[in-house]
DNA sequence: ACTTAAACTTGATCTAGATCAAATACCCGG
DNA sequence: CCGGGTATTTGATCTAGATCAAGTTTAAGT
């Protein structure tokens, strides 16, 4: 039996805990703590309330929570989420780490989404209030920030368009490509964590047209596709499959 | 003849600048001064660059130019839009008066998408950086910043999603409405700004669409419209039709 | 190993909305 | 007031993708 790591007992496990500070993260460079110095760091570092694990199917938060922390994933994943009155789900992102969770709550100061965990996932809570101060006295904590959400508009502007189903799912797997490759994973085999379900929800399709264009991909030579894992042959074509999209999604 | 509005030259036109001012224009409570107190609104004015007019088709940006500034729309009104490799255009949204533009441009530092005015409009120019660091003083003005991209992203995730063309028009219809009482018009009757094709593009139905679905609203008794002229009668069984999506949209 | 349920795939239809095709209305310059 | 271009409406088809309907594979218990 291995010792349970949400307590530290040990001085390896205190050594565990010196690896989790921002400063040794290895998402330094796509997170919050992008261009800051040591001794920002460590107040930043100060703020951050890691929590977790959260396993499959947990909520990190709901629709309707009041609002008082964003999120950095640290590690798995998770989907974001609205369920409209008809009962249809829409699903909104899905967050990788490094990626900021909850910034649409800061307005009207409670969840607007759900989001779900869609493997054993772990996040960095940030209290806003404490945030908020903290960026009026760091300044490249407040551009980090600004960055970080110009980012996600400019995200959510591209998925907004119209766009066909090849077009959609090619641009999907292209951007995860490129954000596993930011992130030091194979940008050309990665797993899935998320359902066809999930795929479909979030490129506005039926499971069924996620399922048949996979396969139209892979008959293409495009991909190689089993169950959740997927291996990228042809990443050229598929990227001139979606340059209408401007490349890529998230 | 009047006297031209961009130089002033008369007692009258020192008054009109005067009026100008964030501290007594109209939007002040939606636009970013919400919330200042008089010092620290007369910083944030000094930054502004009041201008244009631009007239219906001007450009006040357009995709690749370098990010300097961010607008906040005073008069008249814009769409922001992106022009596909296949020549489609994709109507991003329509910004009203004490709507901010440019925002997506933060993090590349170049636009990412065209703003054209619909109308004779101004805009309020506000140079990035100084804004930047004026927000790192003023803890109020770094509140409003994010609380404005906060709704930015929340009404783009809400037309994310999968909604019939009667949904979504009607979400429209009831966005602009709720907009323009924000803005102390009426929320029952006002000219759209949009040619069909904008309102089109921005929702993902073909002209003809929006042409029909306007048909059936009036013969159902929902709306009465002539060309821009749209006038809503019903704008309980508008919410209903559209609750789906959470009610707005913009 | 056996059961059951969920996830996924595949095939057959159906349909909302796109596209194609005119006709009509409006607007602007001369 | 007139001619030509553009915006809008209306009608007739067409189609991408949805929906309906079985299968099939996988995973989790028991």
């Amino acid at each position: 039996m291995e010792a349970k790591t949400d307590v530290p007992t040990s001085p390896m496990e205190v050594t565990r805990g010196l690896r989790e500070a921002c400063m040794s993260c290895s998402l330094h460079e796509l997170c919050l703590p992008r261009g800051l110095s040591g001794h920002d760091l460590e107040r930043l570092d100060t703020l951050v309330d890691r929590r977790g694990p959260h396993h499959e199917g947990d909520h990190l938060f709901r629709v309707g929570d009041r609002f008082e922390s964003i999120y950095a994933v640290r590690a798995g994943s998770y989907k974001s989420y609205t369920v409209d009155s008809e009962g249809r789900e829409h699903v909104l992102g899905f967050h990788l780490p490094g990626d900021l969770l909850g910034l649409d709550a800061i307005y009207p100061s409670h969840h607007l989404c759900n989001a779900m965990a869609l493997d054993t996932s772990t996040v960095c809570a940030l209290p806003y209030d404490q945030l908020s101060i903290l960026s009026g006295e760091i300044s490249g904590l407040r551009v980090q920030i600004m960055r970080l959400m110009s980012k996600d508009l400019a995200d959510t502007a591209t998925l907004a368009g119209d766009f066909t189903a090849e077009e959609r799912l090619a641009a999907f797997l292209v951007g995860l490509s490129s954000r596993f490759r930011e992130r030091g994973y194979s940008p050309r085999e990665f797993n899935l964590a998320m359902s066809r379900r999930d795929i479909a929800n979030y490129l506005r399709l039926a499971t069924e047209t996620v399922s048949r264009v996979f396969a139209r991909f892979e008959k293409d030579g495009l991909i190689e596709v089993e169950r959740r894992a997927v291996r990228l042959l042809d990443l050229p074509r598929l990227q001139s499959l979606c340059e209408a999209m401007g490349g890529l999604q998230r």
